[in-house]
DNA sequence: TTTCTAGTTGCGACTCGGTCGCATCTGCTG
DNA sequence: CAGCAGATGCGACCGAGTCGCAACTAGAAA
C-alpha cells in the first residue's frame, strides 16, 4: 500500500533528514513547491505558491531556504539573460546539466542536453587545471517561431 | 589562458561617432574606463574610476551608458557566479566569445577560449532551430592553487 | 560665430531583490 | 515532556538599478 501523497518525502526532504537538517513546516512547503514546479520559478513566485499552502510564511524564510538548497548544491540558480527583471530563477538540480535557451522576443525558455556540453566541461577541467562544481550556459536569441 | 589585449583604444568612441551617437564628456570618460580596464568591473567600480576624472558624473549616467553599450552589443554583461554581491560585471565584447572560469575560493576569474564552445553554439543553432545573439558560459569551482 | 534644440545629464525619489538583527517559536533529542 | 539549538516572522535595512523632471550641452544649421 503506497503512503498517501502528503507523507511521501520528496528527494529534497529525504536529503535533509539524512543529514540531520531540521525539517520545518515552512521548509517542507518550499521544497514541495520546488519539487513539483513545471517551469522555472523566481523567489517571489515560489513565495506566492508557498503562501497558498501556508499564508504566514515570510519572504526571508523562502530566501533562506533557497540559500540552504544552493549551498547543498540541490538547486541551480539561473539568470535567464534577465528577460524579465533582474532576479534569479531556480530549478531542481538535474542528473544531467543542460543549456538554457531563452528567446529574447517571446520569453520562452528551452532546455537542451548534449554530450558536447559535457565534453566542453571536461576540456576546461583538463586544460585549465580547474575542478568544476557548477556551470551555467545561457543562450539568448530568437526561436524559430519568432523569426518568421 | 588570459586573452591578449588586442583592442584598439577608442573603438567604442569611433563606433559612436560613426553612428551619430552624441559623444559627451561623461560618455567619453565611461568608454575610456571600459576600454582601458584590465579586469572585469561592475557598475560601481566603473563609476568610481570615472569620478576620478570627472567627479560630477552621476551613477545614473554610468548605468545609462552601460545600457546603451549593451543595446549596441559593444559590451558583455557577466554574473560571475555572484562571487561578490549580486551585481553585474562588464567587459568589452571580444572578437571571440570566451568562457569565464571563477574560483569560488580565491575569486580569481580566468578566461578560456576554445573551438569546442563555438561548435557547441553551432550545434544549438542547428538542433534547436535557434538564432543565437548572445551566450554566456560561466563555470565555478576551484582553481589548481586553491586545491592544494 | 552664434543660435537652436533634441538628446543628455544630475538629482532625488523610487522599485525591487535580497539580507540581517532580534525576539519569539518549534523540531528534535534525551 | 522539557530544553534548547536552530528556524521563523518581522521590520529595518542595503545595494543595484530605474525613472521623471528641470537644467544643461553637443553639434547641426544659419
Amino acid at each position: 500500500m503506497p503512503l498517501p501523497e502528503t507523507q511521501i518525502p520528496g528527494r529534497l526532504q529525504a536529503y535533509f533528514s539524512e543529514r540531520g537538517i531540521r525539517i520545518t513546516q515552512q521548509r517542507r512547503a518550499v521544497l514541495r513547491v520546488i519539487e513539483t514546479a513545471t517551469k522555472h520559478l523566481d523567489a517571489s513566485q515560489i513565495l506566492r505558491k508557498v503562501q497558498r499552502v501556508d499564508a504566514s510564511v515570510d519572504r526571508s524564510t523562502v530566501y533562506r531556504t533557497l540559500q540552504l538548497l544552493k549551498r547543498h548544491g540541490l538547486i541551480d540558480e539561473l539568470d535567464l539573460m534577465h528577460i524579465r527583471g533582474e532576479g534569479h530563477y531556480y530549478e531542481r538540480k538535474m542528473n544531467r546539466e543542460h543549456i538554457h535557451i531563452a528567446c529574447l522576443r517571446c520569453g520562452k525558455i528551452t532546455e537542451f542536453v548534449t554530450s558536447t556540453y559535457d565534453k566542453l566541461k571536461q576540456q576546461v577541467e583538463k586544460d585549465c587545471h580547474f575542478k568544476i562544481l557548477v556551470s551555467r550556459l545561457e543562450v539568448g536569441g530568437y526561436c524559430s517561431a519568432c523569426r518568421q
